[in-house]
RNA sequence: GGAGAGGUGGCGGAGCCUGGUUGAACGUGCCUGACUCGAAAUCAGGUGUACUCGCAAGGGUACCGUGGGUUCAAAUCCCACCCUCUCCGCCA
């Protein structure tokens, strides 16, 4: 959520960001509403104002005349609050349905365009030339007994799988291996809830209601499965205001994450990479306003030390405008190379780190208190929210599975991991 | 699932029976100052959040889990809901 102060005097900025975004938000009509509803509290404050003197001035013994008349004084003053409180009430809901309707800000050098209008920022790594032909990571994995997804079918349905042997090792090797690489930089390490409330996931931007939502509902609670870590992280700071000197505060989210893929259905949907369920470890970041572009850019760096250990080759690109989200003020994703999706382009999303400045903790109410300068009095500031993925487990399966896959069916461990795996092959079998 | 207790400011904890001067005693923590070579201890003052008006100093309004009711007036009385904790049972 913007800050309606902002509304005005960022005007044009904020219909650009609309626009760019391809959503459909009336900007003056809710800065109309915003103008309203400081109207409507002023004049409620005055009535109060009233009521408590005459309240006050009530106190001591009157004559039965002067009571009854301060009575029905006091009647009136009360019934032109309630309807001022009614008129203001429904003032504020209408701004908060407005305000909720507009998206962050855009960082100025964000592209502006369409899912295909991304910035390639950076590559790492040479895709590799196969000396045979390559296959794909579900021929690989069923080959070597490591994925079962037609017993995983009957038993939760459509892309839902079961990993097997090496598998099985690799997704916590993957994770160790990630956590450690970020716990060294300073991030705590969290199991959180893999359910959440709905309130807190809208607080974080997300819808977890509607036809096309991308959230699980658990029928007869009111709860919901996560989609992302970044929902229990962002809300575990939910109503709190963090000190100064405990920003930046950095958590390792570890959780398993759900998505219903709605509309997804038949769309890049073989195997591991878009499936209902996997594990991630996600970074999440609180820190002051003036220093979350530094920490936008120190999640990039992370996530790319982790993948560049993994021997895997990647793309570091700049999403563009409509594809953003509405949190977002910018947002990077790495996309490894994938010898399988020829035709989808080769490439394929990996991680994704994104800067939603005060979006989600104006929403979430998560502030910090800046340290006085000279004893001069402070004002509680909004914290600014980053997240990033450190390792989503079934992409980089897919990616590694991909990549580092031998004329023999093997799959070749990256050094790196082979501490965690405890060998540096897969098969051949 | 059964029974009970409770939700008050950073924390602890009064107030609620007996409605008004209570944004809230007291303690503690924190900040500033004094004392000290420095610290501890001690003393004095300050210290909630949000919105809003103001260049500022400062002012106004709301908020004692949430919503509703009674009343001229509610943290205090009534109702509903939510949440937390304890004990028992059950499962891991």
């Amino acid at each position: 959520m913007l800050d309606p102060r902002l509304l005005e005097e960022r005007r044009d900025e904020i219909v650009e960001s609309c626009r760019a975004r391809h959503l459909a938000a009336d900007v003056d009509a809710t800065i109309a509403l915003y103008r309203e509803t400081n109207a409507l509290r002023t004049a409620l404050n005055e009535t109060n104002r009233r009521r408590n003197e005459h309240q006050k001035a009530g106190k001591g013994k009157l004559d039965p005349a002067a009571r009854e008349a301060h009575t029905a004084e006091g009647r009136r003053l009360k019934d032109t609050v309630a309807v001022q409180e009614e008129g203001l009430r429904a003032a504020e809901i209408a701004l908060e349905r407005g305000l909720r309707a507009l998206p962050n800000f855009l960082h100025p050098e964000s592209p502006r365009g369409g899912e295909a209008d991304f910035k390639v920022l950076a590559t790492s790594g040479e895709p590799r030339r196969f000396d045979f032909e390559p296959k794909d990571h579900l021929a690989l994995a069923t080959a070597l007994d490591l994925v079962d997804f037609e017993r995983a079918a009957k038993v939760a349905g459509q892309k839902f799988y079961y990993l097997k042997r090496e598998a099985a090792l690799l997704e916590l090797a993957l994770q160790r291996f990630a956590l450690d690489q970020i716990v060294a930089e300073g991030f705590l390490p969290i199991v959180t809830p893999d359910l959440a409330r709905p309130d807190v996931i809208e607080g974080l931007g997300f819808s977890p209601r509607g036809e096309e939502s991308q959230i699980y509902s658990i029928a007869g609670h009111d709860l919901c499965l996560i989609g992302t870590a970044e929902i229990t992280l962002g809300g575990l700071y939910a109503d709190s205001i963090l000190a100064e000197e405990e920003l930046p505060l950095k958590l390792a989210g570890i959780s398993h994450c759900f998505r219903t893929e709605a509309g997804a259905h038949g769309r890049e949907s073989r195997g591991l990479y878009r499936v209902h369920q996997f594990s991630k470890v996600e970074m999440f970041v609180f820190c002051r306003p003036e220093e979350s572009e530094a920490q936008h850019a120190e999640l990039l760096r992370l996530e790319r030390k982790i993948w560049d250990a993994l021997e895997i080759p990647y793309r570091v690109i700049d999403i563009a405008s409509a594809d953003l989200g509405a949190p977002a003020y910018r947002k990077f994703d790495l996309e490894a190379w994938m010898p399988s999706r020829g035709e989808a382009g080769d490439w394929g999303e990996i991680t994704s780190t994104s800067n939603c400045t005060d979006f989600q903790a104006r929403r979430l109410k998560i502030r910090f208190r800046r340290t006085r300068e000279g004893g001069e009095s402070h004002r509680n500031e909004l914290v600014h929210t980053l997240n990033g993925t450190a390792i989503a487990n079934a992409r980089a399966l897919v990616a590694i599975l991909e990549n580092h896959q031998q004329r023999d069916g093997s799959i070749r461990i990256p050094t790196a991991l082979v501490p965690y795996l405890g060998t540096d092959r897969i098969g051949p079998r």
